[in-house]
DNA sequence: CTACTCCAAGACAACGTTGTCTCTCGATGT
DNA sequence: ACATCGAGAGACAACGTTGTCTTGGAGTAG
């Protein structure tokens, strides 16, 4: 800035006001220092500016997701981005893996870098160590924390789920498996407790803990060799959905067994059967998320508030097989 | 960092010197400040520590993509982040949308907050303003830039197409029809070059510029009812391969009519029949822009590289129907 | 017992900005 | 012609931290 201030023949204090825009400096001398910022590459040092400013805004948030390859993530991501872009706010972003340890790390990271807000799907068990981030406005995404409130956006896991088997008791079926994610997630609790409450007391066969597509897929051949194998299955989550798909497939059973999936994914009306699901909105989800954290930042004070975005059910196929007629 | 000293009864600079983890100070009084620190809440200010230290690394990278919300470019994100982690780095991201002024604003404003470096999947058809970009490092990633040289990772577009394109005149096909992106994308012009390669001087129907799911399912449907109806299709793109499976799959031609697509996508596998592609490999087109960005950083100074990461052909069946002996 | 060494801890300045106060100079009104 | 006013521009200090130099006191050798 002194060099700048030098070529254009001003003070230093001149030069500040024009990379400012304050008014009150004379439109050629404005000129002259534009010009020497130009041919200096001048950039300011937003370091030493925040610091005589005391501003504490960063004008950036952090995003710590699952994993920002996987489509949900992505689409979440895509909707924090677009609600940060409007109030020119930048977004850092890590992935998580259900890594207990990266999450608390990465968030103290954040926070060390002064991220105006926190937007955080845990993977955790535990969030209380959070609750020593004062003056760092935080909201959960996807799962709710625990040991700690702040506010929240989730799906209608249970209101889902519970549709979703009712759907299928509507088409005839009585024997509905229920196939879920890690109990210790609490997305997963929910989706089966929608699951009981459908069926009232008599559930189907359960399995919990089932993990990624393979291990979908043995589960849902192992079901479908007992003795009660059931006539339906709900899937409480992406990739069990679709190593249940792969299940049928290879034993053939595609179009006599129904198949309700909790969670959309890409092209699953291109398969064959066309696989229904419980869409959530993740787009909606990451909006709401964003629109919270701002006013957060921008000094909302409420209690913890939580927001629950509608899922939507989609028949495409697979949840609309007829229990078959004999057995 | 003032009311800490005095809180545990030492000097300013003691307290910088336990908070860097300077050695020469004796463990009790070490001990003292830590508990000052952690009663108090403090924080350095980051800001502050950059400007006293004159340190020019933020630790922080920016990366601008097409959108955080498609698989290839979660993908890549995601390698970047990996290798980020591995330093210690963060990762500022945003996405562009095919919006030559999005990608000149962030890739500016990411600059302005002194991110290390950028890695950029350029949107526009000009990047010369980078020029003006001294002193960060720049990588490219998926498309070349123009206008302006520094490190570029690519698939082996022209060898990748070629190579689907013979391993369809394998299986007999002699009219094969391509179906490619917008032609002013660099990469859609590579895969049009490595078709017309393959098959010399005898190409078949060709269509350019179709952009998304809907237009390449139409694009599909009009090929198919020509008299010169071509035998396979050879798609350019991801969301072009899924127009066209809609539409054979309409028209129920998906069993007669060959399919190769250029860039793999999720579920490619489970569709009837299977979908051949050729695969791109985004987390290792990430992981080795991030390499070479970090390079860079570091003080590698040579010329601007080329790095060519190699596409594989999958064949899954769509690839492998051969042509139909009478017509 | 003195003189020297060494090391922990403190004092001070400086990093690049901007808020505030002050100064200068030209314009305006009488 | 003189007093008053206002606006544009500069001088100066301060933001929170750390590099460097200085100080003081304990330890050690002669």
């Amino acid at each position: 800035m002194n060099d700048v201030a030098r070529t254009a023949g001003v003070s230093l204090k001149t030069v500040s006001r024009v990379v400012n825009g304050e008014p009150s400096v004379t439109p050629d001398l404005a000129a002259r220092v534009r010009a020497a910022v130009e041919s200096l590459d001048y950039r300011p040092h937003l370091g030493a500016s925040m610091l005589r400013r005391n501003d504490r805004r960063t004008r950036m948030i952090g995003v710590l997701l699952e994993d920002v390859a996987n489509p949900f993530s992505g689409a979440l991501h895509r909707a924090i981005e677009d609600a940060a872009r409007d109030r020119g706010v930048h977004v850092l972003t890590g992935s998580l893996d259900e890594d207990e340890q990266r999450e608390r790390d990465l968030a103290r990271a954040f926070r060390q870098r002064q991220t105006d807000g926190l937007i955080v799907a845990p993977a955790g068990s535990d969030q209380s160590y959070l609750s020593r981030f004062t003056g760092t406005p935080i909201v959960f995404v996807d799962r709710p924390p625990s040991g700690f409130g702040a506010d929240t956006v989730v799906s209608t896991n249970v209101a889902g789920a519970a549709g979703a088997v009712r759907h299928l008791v509507a088409h005839g079926h009585r024997r509905i498996a229920f196939l879920g994610d890690y109990q210790r997630r609490a997305t997963a609790r929910e989706r089966f407790r929608g699951y009981l409450q459908a069926l009232g007391h008599r559930p189907g066969p359960v399995v919990h803990d089932v993990r990624g597509e393979v291990a979908a897929e043995r589960a849902t051949l192992a079901l479908l060799r007992r003795a009660d194998a059931p006539t339906a299955l709900f899937t409480g989550q992406n990739l069990i959905t679709i190593g249940a798909v792969r299940a049928l497939q290879r034993i053939g059973l595609h179009q006599s067994i129904a198949l309700v999936g909790f969670d959309d994914f890409p092209l699953a009306d291109l398969l064959d059967p066309p696989v229904t699901v419980v869409a959530q909105h993740p787009a909606r989800m990451g909006r709401a998320a964003a629109d919270a954290l701002f006013e957060r930042i921008d000094g909302h004070n409420g209690p913890p508030r939580e927001i629950r975005v509608a899922t939507t059910l989609i028949p495409r196929g697979s949840g609309e097989i007829r229990i078959a007629p004999a057995r």
